[in-house]
DNA sequence: AGCACGCCGACT
DNA sequence: GTCGGCGTGCTC
């Protein structure tokens, strides 16, 4: 089945993994002991599509060893590169180059090294393109950054003000401050400051800058644990010492986060750094000071929207030990940990977890296998978990920890079904008599409802009464949406957007073309003529302006300045809506529409979140779900509040269609920039693909092509039993393949949801 | 990632 | 005839 066997796993490591173990990187040891002094071979991998490390000379006293940060010359340019563990493999030593220089970095730690040795291996990707995303924060290699400050120099001044006196308070220690800090801590204006070190008072130094973070302390006091919190977290921390996989299974409200605080408390104890992976949009301000209010500090934030100095000051934190906590979407999974000893992956069904520009891969299960190279625990959270997680942890390959029910007031809402073929809203209206009378009453007691439309803009067809054109993407097989706020109609899969016409392009017919289907715009003109008075606000992330537009409409809600919150996808993550006490949902089969295998599980994933949006607050709540479809498994599994309904059925029925997570599963995409380009190279592909007896290529998905930033994208589709090595397969096959031409590109995306 | 080498279209 | 477009391949 595979090459490798366990052993580069470490020795607590039970698992056993069907994929192709880490690379054979035997222990070159030898590299860095055995050979004379003066003349070492190392190998360093660079950060650039390679494959493997480079063989450098390190000359005579330069202290070297696995891992360390160099710079190391490269056809005319210099790079920054990490001294790997490869064996020197180069037979012509005349091509030898010397290593430039050691950086004053510490050096990538074993772990480290393995994990991206692994990942580049699962994903088929140059090694050196994993170790980029290790590498990647410009700047943060450099010499560590000073800030000014002033400290107490000299005899006080002749006129001593109250402002004047604060700052000398502080200063009285004769200990440096940093000048930024000292006037805030001081609540006075800069021109204090500097009027005392005009008058000679204060004298300016340098001093480091202090940690973005400081350290977390996991006795910090804190609300007590509810008894099944307290046990459930005992069993997440009968792991530590080890590798353990955990699922935290509960219901939103039930107090997941509190439960897993308690595991990175301990982590923290044991002098472990604790990374927390969330989706990137819950990763708020709101999280961090949850994480303060428990820790006393925030932890160390790390995302795609990180300034440039706090990243470069992140990354040398992490690396230097210094930051003990870090709370971070996927990407932070590569920071060079000298100590990581716990990560949790908190809403760990959420599909951001999976990245799928550049590099291939999914963060949850790459932190599954980051903790196994760690002999350390991982905690899976979610009130959802995914088909997979269930199933590794039916199979005992993960442990399982249930908290029932909500505690303190919360409550769960009461979930009804409205059939729309029983009770139908009036023609061109979307929501049926019942939920209009369910958000009257709300209203009524000055209560806050959500309407919840996973469906942005007006209408999501047009289309002429006159010859029945229908607006279509010219790149993607989808209708435009029209938005009326911007007067355009677009394609919400590639970005393209185009005026909307006053007469049809088809017949020529002005005034003929009629908007089918709500969007939370549509729906937002019928909140507005159904409840005049109602206060409503639209959230969708097509009407986002900035990010501090959407804090501040958040806020409002959370006060009450809010009657009616219309919104999509986005109110089902992340925030929280305190005062809710109606939830309804205008379609819920609108996840079923697609003909995704995950279709059922996602819809039940954003529906049990989007009804749970309901009854934090305590007292009696409402979920209503409209549908035409009400004896659908899914919607009543959520009706019932039976989750184990729809895990049962949905493992089983995955399990009869053969489907991921009973077998495995791969994308081939292959990308260009011209629309036959990309469908030539597949064909091509296709027909080299080698024969198996257990091997389908199941060629093109259903949507086989998109337009991807401007680029085509063609999916070719693989799929092979559980215990196949696919690995060498797609090595193979790809080696034997026509190579892709011009612009062309492969790139692999391995079932990133199966592969334990 | 850069940079050089190579092979096909419009120029003095 | 060659200048230069970019596609391709190599860098220890």
């Amino acid at each position: 089945m595979q090459t490798g066997g366990p052993t580069s796993l470490p020795k607590g490591g039970q698992l056993s993994f069907d994929v192709l173990d880490a690379p054979a990187s035997g222990p070159a040891d030898d590299a860095f002991d055995g050979a004379p002094a003066a003349q070492r071979v190392v190998s360093v991998l660079i950060p650039l599509a390679v494959e493997g490390p480079y063989s450098y000379r390190a000359p005579r006293g330069m202290r070297i060893e696995p891992g360390s940060i160099v710079q190391v010359p490269l056809g005319t340019r210099s790079y920054i590169a990490a001294v790997w563990d490869d064996a020197p493999d180069l037979a012509d030593p005349d091509r030898l180059r010397d290593i430039e220089e050691v950086l004053d970095t510490p050096p990538l730690g074993a772990d480290t090294r393995r994990f991206v040795d692994w990942v580049a291996d699962y994903t088929l990707t140059p090694r050196g393109m994993i170790l980029r995303m290790v590498l990647r924060s410009p700047g943060a290699l450099a010499p560590e950054p000073t800030t000014t400050a002033v400290r107490l120099a000299g005899p006080l001044p002749e006129r001593l003000t109250p402002a004047r006196l604060r700052v000398l308070e502080l200063l009285s220690d004769h200990k440096p401050w940093a000048r930024s800090a000292l006037t805030a801590a001081a609540n006075v204006s800069s021109s204090v400051v500097a009027g005392l070190v005009d008058s000679g008072t204060l004298e300016v130094t340098e001093i480091a800058v202090p940690p973005v973070a400081g350290p977390p302390d996991p006795d910090h006091p804190h609300d007590p644990l509810t008894r099944e919190q307290a046990e459930a977290a005992r069993t997440i921390l009968e792991g530590f010492g080890r590798f353990s996989a955990t699922v935290l299974d509960g219901v939103t409200g039930s107090g997941k986060t509190e439960t897993y605080f308690e595991a990175v408390a301990e982590a923290l104890r044991r002098g472990k750094q604790v990374l927390i992976l969330l989706p990137e949009i819950a990763l708020t301000a709101d999280f961090l000071d949850r994480f303060a209010r428990r820790f006393g500090t925030r932890p160390a934030p790390w995302h795609s929207e990180l300034p440039p100095r706090i990243r470069e000051r992140v990354w040398r934190g992490v690396a230097s030990g210094e930051l003990r906590a870090v709370a971070g979407a996927r990407s932070a999974l590569f920071l060079p940990y000298p100590e990581l000893g716990l990560i949790v992956v908190d809403e760990e069904h959420d599909g951001a977890y999976k990245q799928d520009e550049g590099v291939t891969y999914h963060a949850r299960d790459m932190a599954v296998v980051r903790a196994s190279l760690g002999a350390f625990p991982v905690v899976l959270a979610s009130a959802t978990p995914s088909i997979e997680t269930r199933v590794n942890a039916d199979l005992g390959r993960y442990q399982r920890v249930e908290l029932p029910g909500r505690f303190r007031e919360a409550s769960l809402p009461e979930i009804g079904l409205v059939d729309l073929k029983t009770d139908p809203p009036e023609r061109g209206r979307w929501l049926a008599p019942r939920l209009v009378s369910a958000i009257g009453t709300t209203l009524a007691e000055k209560q806050q409802a959500l309407l919840f439309l996973n469906r942005r803009g007006y209408a999501p067809l047009t289309l002429c009464r006159h010859c029945g054109h229908r607006f279509q993407c010219p790149n993607c097989s989808t209708w435009l949406v029209e938005h009326r706020f911007r007067g355009v109609l677009a394609c919400h899969h590639c970005g393209h957007t185009e005026p909307r016409p006053k007469a049809c392009p088809e017949c020529g017919e002005a005034e003929t073309l009629v908007a089918c289907g709500p969007g939370v715009e549509r729906l937002a003109e019928e909140v507005a003529e159904r409840f005049p008075d109602a206060r409503t606000i639209v959230l969708s992330s097509d009407l986002l302006g900035s990010l501090d537009g959407m804090r501040q409409q958040l806020a409002a809600i959370a006060a009450g300045a809010v009657d009616i919150v219309i919104g999509t996808q986005l109110v089902a993550k992340g925030h929280n809506f305190p005062l809710l006490t109606l939830v309804g949902v205008v379609d819920a089969d609108l996840g079923f529409a697609h003909g995704d295998m995950r279709a059922a599980e996602r819809t039940f994933q954003i529906l049990s979140q989007v009804t749970g949006r309901a009854g934090r607050a305590g007292g009696k709540s409402l979920a209503l779900l409209q549908t035409y479809a009400p004896e659908h498994p899914v919607l009543q599994a959520i009706a019932s509040g039976d989750r184990e309904a729809f895990y049962a059925r949905e493992i089983a029925e995955r399990r009869e269609a053969r489907l991921p997570p009973f077998v495995r599963l791969a994308a081939l995409i292959i990308s260009a920039t011209e629309r036959a380009d990309a469908r030539e190279h597949a064909a091509a592909l296709r027909r080299t693909a080698p024969a198996g007896e257990d091997v389908l290529v199941l060629g093109p998905a259903e949507a086989p092509l998109a337009l991807v930033r401007g680029r085509y994208r063609y999916r070719l589709l693989v799929q092979v039993p559980r215990s196949f090595d696919l690995q060498s397969w797609l090595r193979q096959w790809l080696a034997a393949a026509p190579a892709p031409r011009g612009s062309l590109r492969v790139q692999i995306d391995i079932d990133p949801q199966s592969f334990l």
